[in-house]
DNA sequence: GGTAACAGTTATCCATGGTAACTATTTTTT
DNA sequence: AAAAAATAGTTACCATGGATAACTGTTACC
């Protein structure tokens, strides 16, 4: 499949771009908008619930963290572990998710325009499929 | 399609990593790549060539030729135009060109592994749909 | 020949993410 | 139970990639 990557890698910037543009209302981007997906989608979460989910470093999530925080989107909540930092939306964060999720959802039925729905689903199971083999052939853990 | 955002996006970092990975070896990024790709199959360009094809501004532009130069993967070759900046692969260049697009290629080959002939070509050809419905709706001249 | 448009560069800034080194806890080992 | 190892989070620093604004030359237009 000669050229895939680069049909993949030109979608990228257009579609970051638009996102980021959808959520600067709410004065959010759409890696912090992940952090807010993450919590009301599994609950109260710790930072390296967040950092595993989305394969990047802890540090990279205490500082969205903090970001959120100063928007009072999020909250840390006791927990019996004094090393964690578990964190939950806040009422504000509930709105936000909201008003975010229809966002979102309709830019996702706008982007589908004119594309069959067979070709919608295919395309959707193919793209974990891609990710899997990527991420298979890391073989960190193999030296 | 909601989930679709997610599921692209999440294919981002791990591919971009891979690829990165991949070309280290010659001192390459993928945006460096992108160049050394465009004037391979398009000839002697400009800059602005370059950036229009890629949807990046001038300057970004600017430095990767620079550093496209300082590898001596690409040279000036003189134009009529003087304004402009016409670059050519060098033989070094075309050597890496050839280098690069085996080990590409064998990627490409290796990451559809196990996804059947016919939802590759689907994935392959709805990607630019998107595209194209992402970008027009940009409508930037309509203000 | 003067003005506008264009190609490219420089300087500066922003967003995102990584690594290394650290603190504070908890778990495991002995 | 004390020592060592592992874990969660933070801080400081750096790299990449891209944007904007302001600038220099060069060419096109009238």
């Amino acid at each position: 499949m000669q050229g895939f990557f680069q049909r993949y890698l030109s979608l990228y910037r257009p579609l970051i771009t638009r996102l980021n543009e959808l959520m600067s209302t709410y004065e959010l981007s759409y890696s912090l908008w992940q952090v807010i997906f993450y919590i009301k989608n599994n609950g109260p979460s710790t930072l390296v619930d967040i950092a595993n989910q989305y394969n990047v470093e802890k540090p990279t999530i205490t500082r969205r963290v903090q970001r959120l925080e100063d928007l009072q989107i999020v909250k840390q909540i006791p927990g019996i572990d004094r090393r964690e930092k578990v964190i939950q939306l806040t009422e504000i964060g509930e709105e936000v998710y909201q008003a975010c999720r229809k966002e979102i959802t309709d830019l996702e039925n706008r982007v589908m325009d004119g594309i069959a729905n067979e070709e919608q689903m295919i395309t959707f199971q193919t793209l974990p499929k891609i990710q899997g083999n990527i991420m298979k052939g890391d073989g960190r853990k193999s030296e």
